[in-house]
This record gives C-alpha cells, structure tokens and sequence, in this order.
DNA sequence: CTGTTAGCGCATTCAA
DNA sequence: TTGAATGCGCTAACAG
C-alpha cells in the first residue's frame, strides 16, 4: 500500500510538525483558501475573518511553504543571479541593489556562481531552472555557448547586466564601452591633452575601452596612443610595471594615463610617486570603476564610475514591468559618470 | 467545479509545457516513479532502462522540477545563507567556499542579505523559512534577538560561521578574537617589541581582539598599549588620524600599530610615509582580514589571516554531516594565521 | 528491478 | 465573501 499521511498519527517523540495552512484554518475555523487569501490577498476577505486567522498565523507561528505555493500557481517569486564569483565580483554593487529592490517587491534572489569550468555551468543552470525561477539575471559572460541556447529555451525572462553587447539574449541593462573609451577621449582632448597611455590587464572589455579612446583620438588629431597589456590578474603590480614599461619606451611621461581598472590605477600612482612624479601635475590617471575610492578614500584617483545602483534597479524595473505584462524595453543603457578627483 | 488540468486539452497557441516525469515516461515506456530513479539513484535501475530513459531525458531536455521534487521529499536541498551585504563583504571569501562545496554536494546556497532594519530582517526570513532550507548559515550577525528564537524553533541546522562566540545557537564554525589578541602579543613580545599601539574602528569584535592583545601584554610586562578609536566605516582615513593622534599623544612613534583591519593598516602605512617613517624600520604596521594584500599586491603590509576558504569548507563539511545524521561538532576552530610581510 | 497508490502544501477554478 | 474539489510534479512506501 501507498504511504500514509504523516499527519494521521501525530507521533509523540517525533520532531514536531510544521504548521501548514490546513492546521491554521482548523484552529480559525475556516477553510485553508480563506487561510490563503487572508495572506496573499486581504483585501478579498472579510474583515473580521482576515483579523482572526491572521491571529492564528501569528500565534502558531505558521510560515508559508513557497514550495508548495510556488509549486501550485507557477510562479516561484524566485529570481536566478548568475555571478562569476563572490568574491571581488565587479558585479556585487548591481547585483545588491537588483536584489534589494526584488525583495522590496517580494522576489528573492537565488545567486549562482558559474566560475567553474564550462563543463559544470551546465550542472548549475540544470539545478538553478529546476527551481523554475520567474527570471534569470546574467553578470559577467556564460562560458558555454550551449547555456545560451538552453536558456533561450527555458521560456524565462532574461536580464544580462553590465554591458550592452551585440547579440542581447533578451533584456540588456548597462553602458556602452565604446561610448566611455569615446567620452573620455574628448572630455581630455577639450582640456587640452594630447599625450594618452594606456595600461590594461588582458580583457576584451578593456580593449573596447582604450580601443575606442585611441580611435577617438585619432579623429581628432593626437598622437597614437601607447599600451601596455599585461596579463591577469589586476594587481597594483599590473600598474607599476605598466608605467615602468610606458617610461622605458619613451621616458618622457605622458600626459595621461588611461587604465583597465582603479586598483591598475593605484600601481601606476604609486609607480609615479616612486620616481618623483607629482600626480596629476607631472601624471594624470585614469582608473575605471570608482570601486576602490569609497573602501579606501584615495584622493588622488580620478575614475569612470558605471552607476552600479541604478543599474542594479534598472534591472530589476525592467523584470517587474515584464512580470506584470507591460511592454519591455530590450536595451537601457544607464550610463556612466567621469569623476575628477585631484589626480587629474 | 474544480479547473482541469491544463495538459488535457494542448492548446495551439499557448507556450511550450515544460516536460515533466511522466512526459518522459511515456516515451521511454516506462513508469515515472522509474524515470526518478533513473535520475536520481541510477544504481537502482536495470542499465539497460536506465540508458534508455536518459537518453529520453536528454533529447527532451527534461529538467526535473525541484520545488515538487523538493516538496514531495522534504528536502529542499537548498542551504540559505545569510549575509549583511553581497558588496566589501569580509564573509564573502568564506560564502564562496562553502557554496563551492555544497554545490559539489548537490546542493543549493540561497542568499539573503540582511542589512535592513531589524524589521526587514523577519520578513527576509520568513521569506527565507518558507522555501523550507534544509539549513541556515549565518554570517554577521542577527539585528533582531527574536530571529534567533525564531531560527532555533524552526527545527533546522544552524550554522553560525565566522567567529566563536559564547552562545552558540546549533554549530559554530570560526576563530576566536581572544586567541588572536593573545597570539599578537606573545609574538611580537618574543621578538623584542614592547611599545604597542592599536588603532580600530568602532566594532566589539576589534575591541576584543585588540584588548585580548593588551591584557596580554600586560601579563608579559609591556607598559600600556593606547588605543585610537574611530568610527565606521573603515577606510584609509581611519588609519591616517589614527596614527596622527597617536603621535599627537606621544611624538615618538610606537614599535607596532595593531590594526582592525588590512584596509585601516594602509592608512596608518600611507600616514607613515607621509612622516617619513619608514616602514617596518621605524614603525610595525598588522592588519587583519588578508583581504586586501591579494588584490593589491602591497608588499610591506603583515596581517592576520582568518583561513576563510577553510572556514567555508568546514561550514559546508558540518552541514553535510549533519545531513548524512553522523555527529556533528559544535564549536569548528579553524584558526587564523599571522603573515609577516616587509612592513613588521 | 519496476509499478501502483497516494500524498507533499498550496492556489486555481468554479459554485454557492 | 467563503468553500469544495482538484491538480501542480514529484517521490515515499509498499507490492509484485
């Protein structure tokens, strides 16, 4: 014969039990959808009714199984984060407002870390939409172009955050790095520089960055832009070789530093400092990011600062509209922001 | 009368069902109780079925839905884990290992963060209970005393990971800021330094490290140890004023400054510099956390690591032993390390 | 080794 | 405004 209820005969040493609607609606004397909509939908009872059971809620301690909820109506309230790591995530800052905002709204975020071989992305995203979550949020780049497809077919809205890229999935909230290696190009040129370096890690975001700069200022009639591409990871190293190696090339000091990241920048200032350079009088540097500023307060470094916040709530705007039926935009570029500090 | 299933009648139109057990059954002929099996304990079933509905599985692209997975074992598989925020998490080096972990083992990490109000913080578990983890992990600490009680009614392992403390809710998995204040002394009083000074933000955590320190060296015969306590955040700014007033207080500089952090250690290095003290020579500087040297690359900072991948590991081991019913251990030591770099 | 039966806890649908 | 019946998709328990 099949299992019986657990619940027929309460054990008397077993763990206790946990409360579910039905028990709730028996102690309030009401059946368990009233129970349910006195939750979910308390404007749809009876005022008296929803005081009542939700005494009851309260005194029996009773918490929602979203299993069963989610499992019941189709909708998990659960929406996937993919992240590269937890750990120094360039992403952390969008992917925290993204979520506080989802959760205001009564979403949770489920985070995946993919930084694992291509071969175990598929084993997460197996495991993330078997919890059927109502949408997916990509930071960062999928190692395996199958994910892509599996998640195309997954019937699931899909957010990619950070960049705007070429091919968009589906939703793409972020900024373009072609517009910023462009903005800082002129904004620099306006002030009068012409001497621009560039010192960058191997990245192809990066690249699209000092690539459009230099194209930029070509246009407008600068010299050629020297960079120093140095491999992984970001380090202060990456900086103070990067400059060490611009300055053997050509010991005059250029104008302006362009760099991959403000920690890069950080090197190629403290490499400065360490030749007598004065920042910015002597050197201007550029970091990217403005993620290092607020931690440490350094003064001296002038930065591209992505809007993480309200790229964060961009995203999670653009999921909520989507739930709710109404029409989505596929492409919302929040921008960026050059801040000077005295570095430059 | 009671809605109809929703697989009766296909409609043209309306998007693609998700495949489901028994989709697959039919097709490979067989029951679905036997395509679960096939899936989740292949050891059960003959190969040849076995290799038979897999294959079905794959060309169907069946993901097993796991909240009626979840729901019909009482297993959610799924480990929430509480944090205060995903962004300069100190936590999130430890997280990261433990998810790792987890997800090797099948499982799920799903993250809250916590830094609301004390009031946001029930709604954010109870959101949380109501997915039914089958653990919690708590990084931080609970704004509101009656979480805890709330956690402990729940009938679901707890861990509390970071530091030991004296009230241990289920399973403590961290060091202890007492042995790490007596460590420092007892090391740096062996090499001959007796003039210490400490400088911290505001947090009882520091204070009990630093103050384990001074009594310790107390114990060993050390004059006094002066403390500057500044408030949060923690920033290089804390550590600059910090050293300032110390020399404020005493022009002659101290053999060590013990920090509450890498991040304020900087400052009280930068400050240094600025004075023309060199560092270590004429001025010791430690900080604590490592987390900033990995990044960073700064050679002349010493600090004291707290093992956070091991801590992960030991978070995520105790959980699954618990899980597995062996015994568990409630209070895991996993230490910390002090690294002397250039600077002590 | 495989299948049958029933239930996990809730929300949807329809009826009263 | 409230309730009854039923199904969401899967797995535990037992029978064969």
């Amino acid at each position: 014969m099949a299992r019986k209820s657990r619940r027929d005969t309460p054990q008397p040493g077993a763990a206790p039990l946990p409360v579910t609607v039905t028990d709730v609606a028996q102690r309030a004397g009401v059946s368990p959808i009233t129970v349910s909509r006195a939750i979910h939908r308390p404007e749809r009872v009876n005022q008296a009714t929803r005081v009542r059971v939700l005494e009851v809620v309260r005194e029996m301690g009773y918490v929602p199984n979203l299993l069963a909820g989610s499992l019941a109506s189709s909708r998990s309230r659960l929406v996937a984060i993919l992240l590269p790591t937890l750990t120094n995530s360039p992403y952390s800052a969008v992917i925290q407002a993204a979520t506080d905002r989802l959760t205001e709204a009564g979403y949770q975020a489920l985070l995946g870390p993919t930084s694992y071989s291509a071969e175990k992305e598929g084993a997460l995203l197996e495991a993330i939409l078997g919890r059927r979550p109502d949408a997916l949020v990509i930071t960062g780049r999928l190692h395996n172009p199958a994910s892509r497809q599996r998640l195309l077919g997954a019937g699931v809205p899909v957010v990619e955050a950070w960049d705007l890229s070429a091919q968009p999935l589906d939703i793409q909230v972020g900024f373009s790095h072609e517009a910023a290696g462009r903005h800082i190009a002129d904004h620099f040129f306006a002030k009068g520089v012409r001497r621009v370096a560039a010192v960058s890690v191997i990245d192809a975001r990066a690249a699209r960055r000092h690539g459009s700069m230099a194209a930029r200022l070509g246009e407008l009639g600068a010299p050629p832009v020297p960079v120093e591409v140095r491999p992984l990871p970001a380090s202060w190293e990456v900086g103070r070789a990067g400059l060490a190696a611009l300055l053997a090339r050509d010991p005059q000091p250029p104008e302006l530093v362009m760099c991959s990241s403000d920690t890069v920048a950080l090197g190629v200032i403290a490499e400065a400092a360490s030749r007598g350079l004065r920042v910015p009088q002597d050197l201007r540097v550029l970091g990217f990011g403005d993620s290092v500023n607020g931690r440490f307060a350094w003064p001296a470094l002038s930065t591209v600062s992505i809007h993480a916040s309200a790229m964060g709530i961009e995203v999670a705007e653009a999921l909520l509209r989507r739930f709710h039926g109404q029409p989505t935009e596929t492409h919302v570029d929040t921008g960026f922001t050059l801040i000077e500090r005295a570095s430059t």
